[in-house]
Parts: structure tokens; C-alpha cells; sequence
DNA sequence: CTGAAAGCGCTAACAA
DNA sequence: TTGTTAGCGCTTTCAG
């Protein structure tokens, strides 16, 4: 019943004998005792807790990561904190945030390009990060290929029949969305079809970089008010295709009867709408993070880890192929 | 340049001369010394972190009360712990993560009715909780009036001219489900259509309580399978209610030319698929769940307090009335 | 294997 | 207005 050796049994220390230790177990459940966590964390000097930096949690892909997290976060001792923002500037306080107070042993970065003097931040805080669907040389990175990605759109968009493709994009400033661009434009090449910028309309800025119902709703709108007339649209995410299928809708168009639209990301309500996409393993994406982390957590010195994962197609409803082209069996509408 | 000094400059304390703060903050700055959040909260013997466990972040509905979670608390000193799980049995195991080991302050418990010894537990705990999308008289909480929803849903279907409606809802364990169904069937009965639990299917259990697509497909099939044929559908979720237009799609019915469907909700998807639904003001009772608990963190003694939202009709696509019908212009069908 | 004692970095009386 | 001092509840040498 003394002082150093209840914490020694909390630390699973080996010095303890099996006696005492569960002397000090039962009282401790008897008295609902618990070691106290900052006094805890005050006295080794590390803490047990994450914090995940997100851009727009409302944004559905993030959702979905966010539960890859959680689950592997679930199997360790770490709890999650979780910081939101809405726009580049407001990433940048939130992390702030994050990194403030040695509140946390890590942070997960999420989609945002590191810019200006952030990456100096990072290093000096001491805290290490890893970067999620993002790159940079210096910090373990989960990222998808996105320029595969775009060229798998343009192949498929291709096969299906579409002459006449396009493309909407989000904000140009998001390194995902302009790799998507670069690999459909060069497959859309390789294809022979003459494919150059007026090929890709971007969407609007502002709010979440362009990832949302209402940019890719009112890129649509602006692109058919150009007079284009695409028989098939890329869109950067599946959250935009949403709104371009409403402004299609509007305008009198039949998916995939007069255009075709694929998505990115295949996001839960994509199956239900019958929206194809390109498919990136969110998932996996979130709990490949979480491990990473631990592992520099664990083993400070390891080398700088990458892990690119490989986006593949999922053809549903709105990319269907005309009657008797089988271009597209192999998904096809669910069900 | 005394270290009793330098801790009243970073409280806010008014004993310290304008000089030496402003000397103080030019150091500190300098150094990029921050004061250490554990250290701090184990003196003052109260942390700055607030804990919200959730069932199911994948869930849409959460997705949404958690901006108005993150937005309010951004105005605090307080970071966001988040506890996500998929079954009740899960709750209860992150609900003990969260009151553990004294991390946070305060915990936001969402959608769960307390179970067995959760109450005791809670109590027990030393800390306040809100409970949001529930209800306890112990705890401040915030919810909406599920039962005036249900009436409202009965009373849109009938004006649309329903004349055999049916209901789906999620497990008859959740409170909000079953209050739902009491204010459905009672407005039917009021409009004299003889009511009764026939007229309803419950989605099958399991993961997050029946409020997901999958089960609300399940239900749709199973409804259609005992020969019913209803001419409108109220769902308990927007969620599911993806699942029955699926189903609905699959048996080639038209919607809302063969059947009209109301969700519930309101997630940011409906506006794009133009389902009909109630909307919950997710985002207030997210920010005013925060409140709640800031208020009472403040003033422990205070009165427990119970805000109930009402929930309003969103009339679009999905359940348009027939043409020259103009009961549902209000809404209508989005631009 | 167990206990004693010295902090971890800060806050909060209490003096000055 | 500022400094001194005694903890907050735990971990961790160092003895025993």
C-alpha cells in the first residue's frame, strides 16, 4: 500500500509482485480510483493524446477518414482531439491550436498544402505529424494517386463513349485537384482527343477550397453558359458532383442519358444515388495515419514513410454506357 | 522577470503593471514559450477540455451537429475530445473513456438514452454533462420535439393527398424513433385514417441504431414484401430514407409519381437529391449544446436546463403533390 | 520487490 | 505590483 508501487502497477511495471498488484487493482476499482492524466503526463513529460486537424468537417470524405482514426485510435491508449476549420486561414490557427501548450503528442495533418513558414512550425514544435491526403518530403505522407486517378477518369469517360469530356475542378490551389487535372488532360492526349485548359473549368474559391455541393452546382451553371456542350464530366469530388447533377437536372439534362458524370472520393451517399466515381480508401486512409504516427511516436529516428494508395473506378448509374456497349460491366449500377 | 509574475501576465490577472506584461509577452514571444496545458490544469485542478462522445461519427446527422460543436467552442479556451462509436455497448466503454482519468471538463453525450447505472455513473463522475438529441431530467439537455414531427410528416402526407401511408422507422429503442411514430399515428388518427403499428415497419438493429441507408433499404424491401402498398412513406432519417428510394428505384416505383417519401433531418444531401424531409436545427443544437455546458461549467449550481427545438417541414421533390395540388407550394422543389 | 524523495511546470495563497 | 513558497498527483531514480 505505498505510493510508487501503485503507479508501478499502473505502468505495468515488471518489478511488482503478482501479489500486491492485484491488492492495488482491487482497491483501486473498490475506490474507482484512476491515475490522474495531467499529473500523469506532467511527470513523464509526454501525453496521450492526438490531434487531428481537419479542413471542414462537414465534408463527407472527412467523415470517412475520420472513422479509419478513430477505430485504430480506439485499440491504443490515445484520445483525439479534434480541430476544425473552414478555410486555409482558419487551418492555419487551428493548428496553431493543435501544436499550442504540448497539449498533444502528435498531430494528424489533413488535406492542406503546407505553405509559408509552416513546415519550420512543425519542426520546432517538436511534435511530429504526419500528413494526410497531402505531401512534402520532410513528414511521413498518406496521400491517393490522384494523376492516376484523373487518368482512369479520362479512360473511362472514353470508353464509355464520351467525345466531347470536361472537366470541373476545385480551387487550382489544391494539390489533389490539380494532379486529377494533369492526369485526365495527358490521358485525354494520349487518347487523341486535342484536350487543353478550356477543357476544365474550375470551381469558385472560397469555403472549403471548392469542395462543396454549391462551387460544383455553380460551375456546372457556368460552364454551360460558356456554350460548351460536354457529353461527360469529370468532377474533383463526389460533394461537387452533387451539386453538378442538380444543376444537369435544372438545365434539363438526362445523366447519363445526355451526359455523363464521375465523381471522386466515394463517399457513402454516392452508392445510393448511384453517382459514379473513383474511389479513394478513406478508410484505410485514416487508420494508416493513426499507425504511422504511433510508429514515429514509438521510434523518433525511423526514416520518413510515404504511402500512396491507388484510387480505382467504381461505374455506377451515371455513367452508365449506351445500350449494348459493355464498356462498363464490370460495376454497373448496384443491385 | 519573476516566475509568479510571468503566470498572472498569461491568466489575465489584474495585479501586474502594464509594463512588465507587455515586457513578459515580448519575451515569451520571443522564446515561443507557452505555458504547459497539463502543469496548468493540474495546479488549477481543472482542464480546459471538453469530451463529446458520439454513436456513429459516419452518420450525416452528427456531421453537422459537430460544426455547430466546433464553431461555438472556438470562441473558448476549451479543445474538443471526440469519442466516436457504432453500437450502444460501444457508448457505454468511450462514455468511461471520456469521464476517465479526469481529461476533461465536461462531456456532451449525443443520442443516447441513459442506460442501467449510466446515471449514477455520471453523476459519480464529478462532471457536468448535456445531453443533446436526448433526455434526462438530471441533465441539462437539448433535443427536438420528435412527436410535434411526427404529427407534421402525417399532416404533409395527408395534404399531399396520401390515403395509405406507412412509416419507417429506426429500432424502437431510440427515444426519438418511437416519439416520432406516437405523433405520426396520432395525426392520422386525427385526420380519421385508422392507424395503427401495422402501418409501421422498424428498420432492422444493430449498427447505430437502425439510422443508416442499408437499413432503411432493408426495411423498404420488407414493407414492399408483405403486400402493403403505401402511397407515401414517412422515414425516420434522412439516411435511411436513401436506402428506401433505392429500394424503391429497384421496384420500379417512381417517386414521387408512385409514392411520395418525407425524411428527417435535413443533412445537407437531401437539398441535392430533393427529398422531402423535417429538418432538425442541427447546427444550433450543436453550438447551443456548448453553450450549455460553458454555462453550467460556470456556474455549477445554476438550474438544470431543457431546450427542445421544433422541427419544420422542407416540402421538395420527393413528396410534390400532383399537378394543379398546390398544398405543398411553400417549399417546393429547390430553384 | 518496495519505499523515500525529488521533481515535472504551473497556480495560488501569502508576504513584502 | 511583485516575489516566495507550498503544493497539484504522478513518475522515477536511488536506497533498502
Amino acid at each position: 500500500v505505498s505510493i510508487a508501487t501503485v503507479s508501478r502497477v499502473f505502468n505495468d511495471s515488471a518489478r511488482v509482485s503478482e501479489k500486491t498488484r492485484k491488492k492495488v487493482l482491487d482497491v483501486a476499482m473498490e475506490l474507482g480510483y484512476q491515475p490522474h492524466a495531467s499529473a500523469r503526463s506532467l511527470a513523464r513529460r509526454r501525453t496521450e493524446i492526438v490531434s487531428a486537424v481537419i479542413p471542414m468537417i462537414t465534408n463527407y470524405f472527412f467523415a470517412e477518414v475520420l472513422r479509419g482514426v478513430q477505430d485504430r485510435m480506439a485499440e491504443t491508449d490515445f484520445d483525439l482531439l479534434v480541430f476544425s476549420a473552414r478555410t486555409l486561414d482558419e487551418v492555419e490557427i487551428q493548428l496553431e491550436r493543435a501544436l499550442h501548450r504540448g497539449r498533444s503528442a502528435g498531430v494528424l495533418l489533413f488535406s492542406t498544402p503546407l505553405m509559408n513558414g509552416m513546415v519550420e512550425r512543425l519542426s520546432h514544435s517538436g511534435q511530429p505529424v504526419v500528413l494526410v491526403d497531402s505531401f512534402h518530403p520532410s513528414f511521413d505522407s498518406i496521400s491517393t494517386d490522384n494523376r492516376r486517378g484523373g487518368e482512369l477518369a479520362a479512360e473511362h469517360l472514353i470508353g464509355i463513349g464520351c467525345v466531347h469530356p470536361a472537366m470541373i475542378m476545385a480551387s487550382p490551389d489544391s494539390r489533389p485537384a490539380s494532379d486529377r487535372r494533369e492526369g485526365f488532360l495527358s490521358a485525354l492526349q494520349e487518347a487523341g482527343i486535342p484536350a487543353d485548359d478550356s477543357f476544365v473549368i474550375s470551381s469558385a474559391e472560397g469555403m472549403n477550397h471548392g469542395y462543396s455541393e454549391s462551387s460544383g452546382y455553380d460551375a456546372a451553371k457556368s460552364l454551360f453558359a460558356t456554350g460548351r456542350t460536354p457529353d461527360g464530366i469529370f468532377v474533383t469530388s463526389d460533394i461537387q458532383a452533387l451539386g453538378v447533377m442538380e444543376a444537369l437536372r435544372e438545365l434539363g439534362l438526362d445523366v447519363p442519358g445526355d451526359i455523363r458524370v464521375l465523381g471522386f472520393d466515394d463517399i457513402v451517399v454516392s452508392k445510393y444515388i448511384g453517382l459514379s466515381t473513383l474511389r479513394q480508401p478513406m478508410y484505410e486512409m485514416g487508420s494508416t495515419a493513426v499507425q504511422k504516427l504511433m510508429d514515429r511516436l514509438s521510434s523518433p529516428d525511423r526514416p520518413v514513410s510515404h504511402t500512396v494508395f491507388s484510387p480505382h473506378l467504381v461505374a455506377r448509374h451515371t455513367s452508365a454506357a449506351p445500350a449494348g456497349d459493355d464498356t462498363s460491366v464490370a460495376a454497373g449500377r448496384p443491385a
